[in-house]
DNA sequence: CATGAGCGC
């Protein structure tokens, strides 16, 4: 560490910041005077963490005397680090940080996607709100029940990879008649909508079976639930049962607290049936479940 | 205890 010229604030020409009160004084142009004076000279800190002023000033007889200074200051942070932490840098930069400028940040923000693994219990699958299994008296063990919810197709395929997700307005995508054929642009309508390749010309028309239905029937209302059940909740526990095609839980609009029941749409009237005969008086979040038929929606 | 939202042609 050499000797430093401490740069002042300002330009040389400018007066220095003096603590002295020169309006205190006598002299009327002590003031200009002061253009005289020599900068002040700033040595270290030293590895001792020495540092030294030496500035000039004039005295109350009009004499110019050398002042110096001898600071103690704090050692740098860099003595405190440890050896490990000095050795980090000299390290080659790695990574994104490869492309930076030396010093330009300090910090890389990963954008790796990093998956957590969440421990559970063994043998259960996941979370669940059931107090005890109903499944266990269902005589379905280990069931695949991949039902979807936007086509309500079984077994086939989950909502997010449905064929039709990306269809707008699935019922009118969904009538009978066959799309129109478009030999000038491929995978879209002439309104430029897309239409998937199962769709477009030549694709041999949906079965009814591939057909989603709206499906108003087969409604069970469910009551007494909690009040921090929501929908998801609601359908984790009743699509064991078969393809559902509809789950809604009341909710204050002002409040956006649940109102405690809900309804659940099955596909199939037999599982509703089934649903309701296991899960009507059934322990779910410390509360007895009301499951029954609805009464059909007044319009 | 309790029977859903929206949709505007």
């Amino acid at each position: 560490m050499g000797m430093e010229t401490m740069q002042r604030p300002g330009s040389a020409t400018q007066k220095p910041a003096n603590k002295v009160r020169w309006g205190e004084l006598e002299e009327d142009d002590a003031e200009d005077l002061d253009f005289l004076l020599p900068p002040p000279v700033v040595t270290g800190p030293d590895e001792n963490g020495i540092k030294k002023i030496t500035e000039f000033k004039f005295n109350d007889d009009g004499n110019k005397v050398k002042i110096t200074t001898t600071i103690q200051v704090r050692k740098l942070a860099k003595a405190r680090l440890t050896k490990a932490a000095i050795e980090r840098r000299s390290w080659p930069k790695f990574g994104d940080a490869v492309h930076e400028d030396v010093g330009a940040r300090l910090t890389m923000v990963s954008t790796e996607e990093i998956r957590l693994e969440r421990p559970r219990p063994p043998g259960s699958k996941e979370d669940t709100k059931i107090l005890g299994d109903p499944m266990s008296t269902l005589g379905k063990p280990g069931a695949v029940l991949m039902v979807c919810r936007t086509c309500g197709k079984k077994g086939d395929h989950w909502t997010s990879k449905c064929p039709y997700k990306d269809l707008a307005a699935p019922p009118e995508s969904f009538s009978d008649k066959p799309p129109t054929p478009d030999t000038a642009t491929v995978g879209t309508s002439k309104s430029g909508t897309y239409i998937h390749p199962g769709q477009r010309d030549g694709a041999k028309q949906l079965g009814s079976e591939m057909r989603p239905r709206r499906n108003e029937e087969n409604s069970v209302r469910v009551t007494n639930l909690s009040e921090d059940t929501r929908e998801p909740d609601l359908l984790e526990l009743f699509r064991t049962f078969g393809a559902v095609s509809r789950v809604y839980v009341a909710v204050d609009q002002k409040t956006g607290m649940s109102r405690g029941f809900g309804f659940v749409n099955f596909v199939n009237k037999e599982d509703a049936e089934r649903a309701i005969n296991k899960l009507n008086g059934y322990g779910y979040d410390n509360l007895i479940l009301r499951v029954e038929w609805a009464t059909p929606r007044a319009n």
